[in-house]
DNA sequence: TGGAAACCGGACCAAAATGGTACTGTTTTC
DNA sequence: GAAAACAGTACCATTTTGGTCCGGTTTCCA
């Protein structure tokens, strides 16, 4: 389906929400509440955004969660790879010569050239967009050309 | 990783092959040897481009497969959905209402615009300019036209 | 008329990824 | 020193994926 993991959907609603009080310290029962998701899932979570370095962490009474960055600094893309790594669409794309097909494929640099252009458009997509509900086209106006397909 | 399938991955290099041959109506076996690929799975691929409608299909002896389009009509985006369904980055972006979360998570907006400008980037990568990305023409020296029955 | 080539449609299974949870430790505040 | 809250990790159930196989059907050719 070409699609991204739950829980990446579930850290952008994470993100959002801790978005939403910029001058807090959540604390995670806080976060889960309001995104409406269980707590350990969020905490899972919480953890790769820190380790990723998009949140910064507090430990102890009254510690929680804040965004490191402001929102206008953090892109979908970057969500994106803190919950499943570098953005590439194929296995080969990302680390060439790792496939024994490689050399006579050739698809590959086809393959990379969307993943860019597909990073690009990741890129485009800020925190602060996503918060605003009613973001534009991200990079460029690409609606979708021709549903036709059979 | 926000990849693609492994199997879609081998999609793109069996079209390729097929696209190699625009003439010819090439058995699984020619197309798996060509792709160097194990002929079991490059006849599920093939039965699932069919199903797409990508290519042709002949029964019986010296049957095969062939482009059912042009490769200058046939888009990176046909073959992915072909594979694996309607593009779209969430479960969410692809079926609203589906979510309880929905009405308060308000990010489902911005997963269905990238999903859609992701869309148009694998639309406008055709078989034909994959084609054409190949360092060089792999095995065509092996000129077997018609009915390599041997 | 018979056999062989080749696709068709499934079912089937093993392996891996995913989603989700739990537990124990460590840090900080009061 | 007790409680609050994060850190790290380990674990398991479920799903998805990858890959294979089999019987059936169609077509061509001798
Ligand atoms: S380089 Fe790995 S399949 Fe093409
Ligand atoms: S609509 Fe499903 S998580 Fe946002």
């Amino acid at each position: 389906m070409l699609r991204v993991s739950r829980l990446t959907d579930y850290a952008t609603v994470v993100m959002t929400v801790i978005a939403t009080h910029p001058a807090d310290v959540l604390s995670t029962a806080q976060i889960a509440d309001e995104a409406r998701l269980e707590l350990p899932t969020v905490s899972k979570l919480l953890k790769l955004l820190g380790h990723a370095g998009l949140v910064e962490s507090f430990r102890g009474v009254n510690g929680g969660y804040r965004l490191a960055r402001p929102a206008e600094a953090i892109s979908l893309a970057d969500i994106v790879e803190a919950l499943e790594g570098p953005i590439g669409l194929t296995e080969c794309s990302i680390a060439q010569g790792h496939c024994d097909r490689h050399a006579q494929c050739g698809v590959s640099g086809s393959w990379q050239s969307v993943s860019g252009a597909i990073d690009g458009v990741l890129r485009g997509m800020t925190l602060a967009q996503m918060l605003a509900g009613r973001p534009a086209a991200p990079a460029k106006g690409a609606a979708n050309p021709a549903q036709a397909n059979a």
